[in-house]
DNA sequence: AACAAGACCTGCATGC
DNA sequence: TGCATGCAGGTCTTGT
C-alpha cells in the first residue's frame, strides 16, 4: 500500500503521459473493486480529455473536461502500468485506451483499491472518500501547535493517532514508524502528551521524512512500483521500519530495533533513541 | 466521542 | 513436496 509518497510519485509518473490525451475507451474486467464502481463509470469517462493529475492524501484525482473527475485510491496493492500483457493478467481490472494509442492498465491483486467519480471540482470536499480528511501533511497546515491542538484528550498512542487519516491525511504505517523515529518519540506514547517541543520536532519530522521519500522517488515493498514501472529506492532510507532485530541506526546506539503490535498494525521502534 | 477489533482479498515467506 | 500459519503499504464498519 502505498502511502502518500508512493502515490505522489506515480501521479508524477502519470501526469505527463495522461494530460492532454483523450480517454477513448474504458474496459472493466472487474467491476467490483473494494467497493461497487458508479453504474455509469465507463460512460462518464470515455471521450474526455484528461486535463489533470492530481493528489489528496493516498488518492490519485484525475480531472477530465467537462468537470469530472476519476478518484483512484491504490489500496494495498493497486499499480498502474502501461505495458498491458496479452492476455490480461488475473489481476488486471480496469484499462483505459488513450487516443495516442497508449494503454493504462490498473492491476490489484488483494482489491483493496477502489475508484470513484466526482462530478466536478466543486463537489470534491463532499466525496464519501475525501470530505473527513485532515490537513495534508505536506501543505502549511502541519504544525507543532496543530498537532498539539489534534492529539489533546487522546489517549491512544501516538503511532495511531498518525495513521488516522482525519488528523493528518496521508501517513501511512511505514512513515508514522519513520518519522516517529525521527522525532525520537516513543510510538507507545499517548497521543495527548505530544505538545510543546515534542509536537514541533514530529512535525518537522513528518515533512522530512515524507519529502524525503519523495524526492527518493517512493519506497518499494513487494508490490509498488512507479507508473513507468521503476523501483523506488527510499526503502534503502528505512531507518526503523521492517528492521526488527537489526542494531539502531543511531551513532553509539547498539539497541536493537524492536516490533509491536499497535491497533493490529505492526511498530518498529528503538526502544532506547525514543521516548 | 474515542477507541478497538473485525472485515475485506490475494500472495508470499516461514515452519513443520 | 504439501499444507498450515501468519504477515503485508489501507479503509470502512461495527460494537463497546
Amino acid at each position: 500500500m502505498p502511502e502518500l509518497p508512493e502515490v505522489e510519485t506515480v501521479r508524477r509518473g502519470l501526469a505527463p503521459r495522461l494530460i492532454g490525451r483523450r480517454i477513448a475507451r474504458v474496459t472493466l474486467r472487474r467491476p467490483d473493486l473494494r467497493f461497487p464502481l458508479p453504474a455509469d463509470f465507463a460512460e462518464q469517462l470515455t471521450g474526455r480529455q484528461i486535463i489533470d493529475v492530481g493528489r489528496r492524501a493516498k488518492y490519485l484525482l484525475i480531472s477530465c473536461e467537462e468537470g469530472v473527475i476519476l478518484l483512484s485510491h491504490l489500496g494495498m496493492s493497486g499499480r498502474y502500468s502501461f505495458t498491458p500483457t496479452v492476455p490480461p493478467g488475473p489481476h488486471d481490472h480496469v484499462q483505459f485506451d488513450l487516443s495516442d494509442g497508449t494503454q493504462l492498465v490498473y492491476s490489484d491483486p488483494r482489491r483493496f483499491g477502489f475508484m470513484d467519480l466526482i462530478q466536478d471540482s466543486t463537489a470534491i470536499d463532499n466525496n464519501r472518500y475525501l470530505k473527513a480528511l485532515g490537513i495534508e501533511p505536506l501543505g502549511n497546515g502541519l504544525s507543532g501547535s496543530y498537532l498539539s491542538d489534534m492529539l489533546k484528550g487522546r489517549k491512544t498512542p501516538v503511532k495511531s493517532a498518525l495513521l488516522d487519516q482525519r488528523i493528518i491525511a496521508g501517513i501511512g504505517n511505514i512513515y508514522a514508524c519513520e518519522a516517529l523515529f525521527r522525532a525520537r518519540l516513543s510510538p507507545r506514547r499517548s497521543a495527548q502528551t505530544i505538545a510543546g517541543k515534542r509536537a514541533d520536532r514530529l512535525a518537522t519530522a513528518i515533512r522530512d521524512v515524507l519529502q524525503d521519500a519523495i524526492a527518493a522517488g517512493g519506497s518499494s515493498l513487494k508490490d509498488f512500483a512507479g507508473a513507468d514501472g521503476a523501483l523506488g529506492y527510499f526503502q534503502h532510507g528505512f531507518q526503523v521500519y521492517d528492521r526488527t532485530g537489526q542494531e539502531c541506526v543511531t551513532a553509539g546506539c547498539e539497541t536493537q530495533i524492536r516490533r509491536i503490535a499497535q491497533a493490529g498494525r505492526s511498530t518498529f521502534y528503538c526502544p532506547a533513541c525514543q521516548r
